[in-house]
DNA sequence: GACACGATGGGCT
DNA sequence: GCCCATCGTGTCT
């Protein structure tokens, strides 16, 4: 069942990129396309920091790929890795910031059998369990890269529920001597990379 | 043009 | 936990 809950203004994600990751976690993502609704709650996510961040696709400077990164907040920007998989973010903060947060996991809601088509599987633990399977499960690509989560098929809704407190660690996948402690996360089953979960901010 | 390298995930030990 | 497929992208020549 869908709650009724608005979407979130682009306010929202106008904000620092921190404030946007940590108000994120606990918040249903929608997808509705002609294949149907598909909704889960965000339990993982992460916070890139575009010029500032080594570690962020927007570090070095503008180019084509991530160029969606230095427009206005609410946006998405997906990009394509490892030669076989998708990640999206959500662009935040202020025009010319580049700032992005990286949806890593859902806790699936609705649409529990598209999903399951889309990933080719059914355990409900591993519908969107990291990055390039969230983007599986929600039928994400390069195609979706710049929609708009205020106007589009793709938004979260303002209802939060929390089941737990947020905790934070070092990010996934990034050399530590360019890490920060910015990976938002709800210690949960739909969370991956649990045992990496040290709350360095604690 | 060439080349090195992933903000990963599935399979196997 | 370890291995590695696979290709778009950025950077350098």
């Amino acid at each position: 069942v869908v709650p009724a809950t608005a979407r979130l203004p682009r306010s929202f994600y106008s904000r620092p990129t921190l404030e946007v990751a940590e108000s994120l976690l606990g918040r249903t993502l929608y997808r509705e396309t002609e294949e149907g609704l598909v909704a889960g709650r965000l339990v993982e996510v992460e916070a890139y920091c575009g010029t500032e961040d080594p570690a962020s696709h927007a570090y070095r400077r503008l180019t084509p790929r991530n160029a969606i990164m230095f427009g206005p907040a609410g946006y998405l920007y997906v990009y394509f890795t490892y030669g076989m998989h998708h990640c999206a973010n959500i662009v935040t903060f202020e025009e010319g910031t580049a700032g992005a947060v990286l949806l890593r996991a859902v806790e699936p809601v609705e649409g529990l059998d598209l999903m399951a088509a889309r990933r080719g599987l059914s355990d409900l633990r591993l519908l969107a369990k990291g990055p390039g399977r969230l983007c599986q499960a929600y039928g994400l690509t390069r195609q979706n890269n710049g929609s708009d989560l205020v106007t589009g098929d793709l938004w979260v809704g303002e209802q939060r529920v929390q089941r737990g407190p947020v905790l934070t660690s070092m990010r996934v996948g990034v050399k530590p001597e360019l890490d920060k402690p910015w990976r938002f996360f709800e210690d949960s089953p739909f969370t991956s990379h649990r045992k990496a979960s040290v709350n360095l901010l604690a």
